[in-house]
DNA sequence: GTTTGGCATTGATAA
DNA sequence: CATATCAATGCCAAAT
């Protein structure tokens, strides 16, 4: 019945939504990433040179195994390199990172790795898909790939634009409004995945944040290190951001020291903390698990359904990974049912209301729309009320938006 | 000998 | 030994 539900009013209403999205499509500055297309090249070749200088040969930079066996055996540049799975050395970011005081050759190569993705994957990649007649970029939003219930975008996937370099920012730029005189409008969900915790735990301590308006993450520093709002440090918040974070993932000490770098122990207790802050919040994750074992699966707030055929596995490993599904996929899922809530909702408006701007580009807890100029404001308040009152929780939704004549200046 | 397909590694997004 | 994706390149083996 639930799942019925769950395909009769979202998921087959949700179709004409995404056909249309992906026949509208978005329009590229094509002129403006060819340029920024040969800056690039230009940047490159004077860090390919800078490389070459360094290791005193030339080699193939991009293959990780022949990275590997410069750093490691020629250059020996550390003593005991991590190897992966296979038996490789481990060149990814994360060990790099670590080797940057040792020899001036890794920024270089942490430089070309990022120029090099830019101009691979995006840079060069995207004009190409512009299609000849409508001048646009149409993606496939997939509907049906996401074991969580979100959607994926592919050829070219518009979900993973660059957004958080500089440089990468650039390539945000190049997605522009249709119409001369129109502009890129953009609204997100604040928060969302948290908010769902605090909604689905019943936790009152983050309830409570959330109800006043709080900065989630400011308020988890102060309750965890118990200090008044006023005097959480940069450091703190942080911090407790990253333990955020970590609890909508099914946090481990060892994962969250990983992610921000201290000691597991130190780890162990920024997370006893954050239970004893949020009581609620360990309950329900062992609640999850427990329906899990039981079940075999977790469910969504419209009852989409995950199977976790894993969860009484004698392997702890694996067990491990259904448990954290358990945990993570209610919350993610029920996200990704909320905005499709609304997407359909919003489409409704807009073709009822004759609407001329389109919606273009969903991204998760955002949509993106092209907008007609004199359609702004009454577009931005119709989208801020449908995204916030797709469906009624226990705390409020809010959304952020903004617009601009490029996707970067709209979000 | 050349082409095709799959796996491994890496890195971009949600932030 | 943190959740979910897509894609580019390199590399190697299977297929032709």
């Amino acid at each position: 019945k639930n799942l019925s539900k769950l395909s009769g009013e979202i998921e087959m209403p949700l179709v004409p939504v995404l056909a249309e999205m992906e026949y509208a499509g978005v329009k590229l500055d094509v002129e403006n990433l060819k340029s920024y297309a040969n800056e690039l090249r230009g940047k490159i070749i004077v860090v390919e040179k800078q490389i070459y200088q360094y290791a005193g040969f030339e080699f193939n930079i991009a293959s990780p195994k022949q990275m590997g066996e410069v750093l490691f055996d020629r250059m020996k540049i550390i003593s005991n390199p991590k190897k992966t799975k296979t038996g490789q050395y481990a060149t990814g970011e994360p060990e790099l990172l670590k080797l940057k005081d040792k020899h001036g050759i890794i920024d270089e190569i942490l430089e070309y790795r990022g120029l090099q993705k830019l101009l691979n994957t995006y840079v060069e990649a995207l004009p190409k898909l512009v299609n000849q007649k409508t001048e646009k970029v149409h993606t496939s939003f997939n509907q049906a790939i996401a074991a969580t219930g979100r959607l994926s975008s592919s050829n070219p996937n518009l979900q993973n634009i660059p957004i958080r370099t500089i440089e990468g920012r650039e390539i945000r730029k190049a997605f522009i409004p249709s119409n001369n005189d129109g502009v890129i409008f953009s609204a997100d969900y604040s928060q969302i995945e948290l908010r769902l915790m605090a909604h689905m735990s019943k936790d009152e301590n983050m309830l409570n944040a959330f109800v006043n308006g709080e900065d989630i993450h400011t308020a988890t520093a102060a309750k965890i290190f118990n200090l008044e709002l006023g005097e959480v440090s940069r450091d703190m918040r942080s911090r407790a951001k990253s333990a955020n974070f970590g609890i909508i993932y099914g946090i481990s000490s060892f994962g969250l020291a990983q992610n921000i770098g201290i000691k597991r122990s130190e780890a162990k207790e920024l997370i006893d903390n954050y239970f004893k802050t949020y009581p609620k919040i360990r309950e329900y994750m062992n609640k999850q698990i427990a329906f899990a074992r039981e079940n075999m699966w977790v469910e969504t707030i419209n009852g989409r359904r995950r199977y976790l055929p894993d969860i009484n596995s004698r392997n702890a490993i694996v067990r491990g990974v259904a448990e954290r599904n358990a945990i993570n996929a209610p919350i993610q899922g029920s996200a990704a049912d909320i905005i499709k809530i609304a997407m359909i909702n919003i489409y409704k408006k807009l073709l009822n209301e004759n609407y001329k701007s389109k919606m273009i580009l969903q991204v998760h807890d955002e949509l993106v729309f092209d907008v007609q100029k004199d359609e702004i404001e009454q577009l931005k308040a119709m989208v801020t009320y449908e995204m916030e009152n797709a469906v009624n929780l226990s705390i409020p939704l809010t959304v952020d938006s903004g617009m601009g004549g490029d996707w970067l200046e709209a979000h």
